[in-house]
DNA sequence: CCCTGATTCGC
DNA sequence: GCGAATCAGG
């Protein structure tokens, strides 16, 4: 793959909204984020919204000098995403009796748990197929703490898929989670 | 461990 | 110019 101008452009366009290189570089495909990374650099596109991760303008005095003699090839296997429409609204039902949970995360004030979008939730039934079913001891900063059965039951597992970074839950459960504020249309009460 | 961007340097 | 390897940090 080549920048060509239409590449460069998008990467222009989602650098600029704060995308991370990691993002640019899946949605051109063809290209590690390393080489978004380093076309930015190239481009003079540098410093912007230091959302997310991490951004540091400090120089490294040092720091190679190792032109790796390594030949190491990455498989960049480029996966689509599958968007995959079920429909049956999972009853992840936490007790109210105890807190299984154990916060470590800001857990925002949940809306009204009751409108989840459609979408979100067919996600979070897809996903929760593929889950770990992790159990609470094997829940660590990085897996998705959302509770699945009831906790009284044998049937109670955790997600534990990979969580979204800085959120306590998987991408899908997140989306359940935390509902976006466009979402919010009332119901008509 | 997951992720982020930054830098170097052989190609 | 390109980007893998590597670094540095959250």
């Amino acid at each position: 793959m080549s920048w060509t101008d239409d590449r460069v452009e998008t990467l222009k366009k989602m650098w600029g909204e704060g995308q991370s290189a990691s993002q640019i570089a899946k949605e051109l495909g063809g290209v590690t984020r390393n080489a978004v990374i380093g076309k930015v650099h190239r481009l003079g596109l540098s410093n912007r919204a230091t959302s997310g991760g991490s951004a540091k303008a400090e120089a490294k005095p040092k720091a190679a000098a190792k032109a790796a003699p390594k030949a190491k090839a990455e498989p960049k296997t480029e996966s689509a995403e599958p968007k995959t429409e079920a429909a049956a609204p999972p009853r992840s039902t936490l007790p109210a009796r105890k807190q299984i949970i154990p916060a470590g995360q800001p857990l925002p004030p949940q809306p009204s748990a009751n409108e989840i979008s459609p979408e979100a939730l067919a996600k979070v039934n897809e996903v929760e197929k593929k889950a770990k079913k992790i159990s609470l001891m094997e829940l660590t900063e990085r897996t998705c703490k959302w509770p699945v059965g009831d906790p009284a039951t044998e049937k109670f597992w955790f997600c534990g898929l990979p969580v979204q970074q800085g959120k306590p839950y998987c991408e899908a459960h997140v989306g359940v989670a935390f509902q976006p504020m466009s979402a919010r249309r009332d119901r008509r009460r």
